[in-house]
Order: C-alpha cells, then structure tokens, then sequence
DNA sequence: GTCTATACGTTGATAGAC
DNA sequence: GTCTATCAACGTATAGAC
C-alpha cells in the first residue's frame, strides 16, 4: 500500500490539475480502506487516514469533504469489485463450474482485498447504516437472481436441496470472506505464519471442494 | 437488555456492597457488550455505555478503571461461553452427532448472544491486539484438539478428507457466527424482517445439512 | 458507593496565507 | 491546489462533595 503511494507520486511531472486530482483521491481512498477496516467509522479519525496516505490532514477534508462522505466512497468501491467477482455466477450454466469460478473468485478477492472486505463486514456488524440503499436494493437484486438460479439446479436434480437456497449462499459468503475478515486469527493459529500464495491455493480449492460437497456434486 | 437492567436493580432492597458491586458489574458488562459491538473499542465511548447501563459516566471508571479494562472483561466472558458451546466435539464420538451438537450450539449461540460474537469478530477484524494470548494459547489448544478428531474420523473413513482439517472448521465458524456478525444484513435482504424462532431453527437445521453433506455424511 | 464538576488531550472541520 | 494555524465539540479520566 505505501509503495502504491509512493509510485502514485513520484509518476508525477507537470500533470494536469484533474490528473494531481484523481492521483490523490486514488491515494486517500487506499488510505482511508485500510484505515477503516482496522477502527472502523467511528473509531477512524482522518488524521490517521492522513497519515496514511502522506498527506496533510486538510487535504482530506479538501477532497471528500466529511469523513462521512470519504467512507460512502469506499464502501460504494468495494461493493463495485464485489458484484464484479459474482458475475461467474450468472455465466456458467452448470452448478459446478458457477459454483468453483464464484467461491474461487471470492477467495481470490479476500486474498487480494482483505481490507475492502474488513470496512465491508464491519459497516454490517454496526447496524450497517450507511449501507442499506446499496443492500436492499442492488444487492437485493443479485441474491434474487442468484437464489434462482440455485433453485433451477435443484429443480434439475443437478444438486441437492438444501431447503432455502439463502442458506447455501450466505455459507459460502460466510466462508470465503472469513478468510479476509479474521485473516490476523487465521495467522495466530497458524503458528503466527501468513500462507503463501501456494498455500492458499491449496486452502481456496479445498474450500471449493467442501462446498461442491454440501450440495452433494463430486469436485 | 433494557429490562433485563431494570429488573436487576429492582431487586435491591438493602444488599451487601459486595452484592451492589456483581449487579452492576453485571449491567455495565452487558451494556458495554452492546455498544463495543456496535462500534468496537476506539468507536465507543464511555459515555455511551454508560447511558446503556442507566449510570453515570463515572460509575463505569468506578468499576472498570479504563475503557480497555472493561473491553477486556468483556471478552474474555465471550470466549468462555464460546469454549461451553465448543463442549460437544469432543465428548461424542460419532462426527455426525458432535458436528450437529456443535453446530447446532453455535447456531444457537450466533442468536442468543449475538453481541458477543460481534464484539470478537470486531476485535479480530482491527488485528486482534487485545487478544493475542488468548488466541495464541487457549482457543490454539482448543483447536489443535478439534483437528485431531477430525483427522481420525477421516482416517477411520468416517467422513471425507477435506484437505487440511483447519478448512472445514474454519468453514463452521464462519457460517455459523455469519448468523450473529450479519444479522442486519441477512434482515435486510429478508425484506426487512428479522426470522421468527421457528424460521431460525429451519435455517439451523439446514446449515447443519449442508455442513454434514460437505465432508459426505448423509443428514 | 454515587455523582457533579472539571482537567486536559484529541477530533472534525475550516479559514486564510502561500 | 497545498498546508499551517485555529476552534468548538467531544473524549477519557479523576478529584472531591455528598
């Protein structure tokens, strides 16, 4: 993150004004992410997020304003990527290759975007005030689709019942986001040792394979 | 929670100063469980759960000292209530009952104290500072435990391999505390409504079928 | 044991020099 | 567009009257 910043800056000559402009709201939103995820809204304070992303504390308030506003954006952007790495979903027909590119794509982002995911679950667990337009409306919309397409299968025999197909969604959810939410707890068990991106393979596809599994196909 | 503090101090007539101090005690760490889940530990202040518990800001300082004092407490209650649920994996011995028993226990526990589990997840998502040892000795313990029996239930081909152990129990708990960490937005996309206690149990019983399916045990 | 008053640091936000 | 200086509001914590 903080070569992000530095390589962001030193790439600038005489840029224009729009150019200095995008650099820096590309800047604090790495910033203010990462500082998010770990204090939340509340517990953020824009100095930190300053900091962070090497700027005066004013510059913050002269690109988004309010905390609040910076916060919307973040959140707004990784809602954006998320919907992105659902797509798999809607564009294989066959359970167990939709199945495998969206739990591998989820994987794959909580590998590459853990503190999206942080600001995610944490605006979630206080009430998620900030958020509920985004969740009952778009979101709301994907889960449909999806949870019918979930249905089809079932209906197809191409996988087993589960009941509600919410259930089965919200367990891969669940499980490939916990490897970005509680990444620190997953490292203490782990001997205090991060996984290596081999190892995490390894992990992403034996979590496809379990959840393959609990709708009984065969990975 | 509200009622729960009235009733508390309704009861006192003339008690024991020793009595007064455990009552309070007592309000003041469910107040705080309330509010750190909410907005974690730099997001609350003392103020607030002060208002929680119905006392004056400088009662809590009385108690508790410091603000990370009182936050202390309150996890380590957590995490001794999370071990109580964690019982079942080890004292029965066929994996499709400790699995339901177990799971079904954190399904329980996801809704009974849903606070609580926010309160971990909110402590693990900012780095787990202040629970470094616990998880490092007593939960690693715990866990090193629990994988063994997993790891000979596959080897007497009792359920199937999954790769590492640490996967599929890291896939429990991420579904299971899903249904705590993620109740506004489960309601949300619920339209609205939060699930009725007959509702939970369908769902519970559900992730307890799709979990038992996932390493090939017929429910 | 309770609670008001207050010390003293930090916070979000802005004004205004450059 | 950048940044120092500043402010009012709010934060934790404590002192001391009751």
């Amino acid at each position: 993150m903080g070569d992000q910043i530095v390589a962001v800056k030193a790439k600038r000559g005489q840029r224009s004004k729009e150019s200095i402009r995008e650099d820096n709201e590309l800047i604090i939103l790495a910033a203010a992410e990462k500082v998010f995820a770990k204090h939340g809204l509340k517990g953020s304070t824009t100095k930190q997020i300053a900091d962070v992303a090497k700027l005066p504390k004013s510059n913050i308030h002269y690109y988004f304003h309010t905390k609040l506003n910076l916060y919307r954006r973040v959140l707004e952007s990784i809602f954006v990527e998320w919907m992105k790495a659902a797509e798999p979903f809607n564009t294989y027909d066959e359970p167990k290759e939709a199945i495998r590119f969206y739990v591998g794509a989820k994987m794959d982002l909580s590998r590459t975007r853990p503190f999206g995911s942080k600001v995610w679950a944490n605006e979630i667990i206080s009430g998620a005030p900030e958020m509920e337009e985004i969740l009952s409306s778009r979101l709301k919309k994907w889960v449909d689709t999806c949870v019918s397409s979930i249905n089809t299968w079932v209906e197809l025999k191409k996988i087993n019942s589960m009941g509600d197909a919410h259930t089965f969604l919200y367990m891969i959810w669940a499980t490939t986001q916990h490897y970005a939410d509680f990444d620190y707890q997953l490292i203490i068990l782990n001997n205090g040792k991060k996984l290596t991106d081999s190892e995490f393979e390894e992990k992403k596809q034996q979590v496809i394979g379990l959840v393959l599994r609990s709708v009984g196909i065969e990975p």
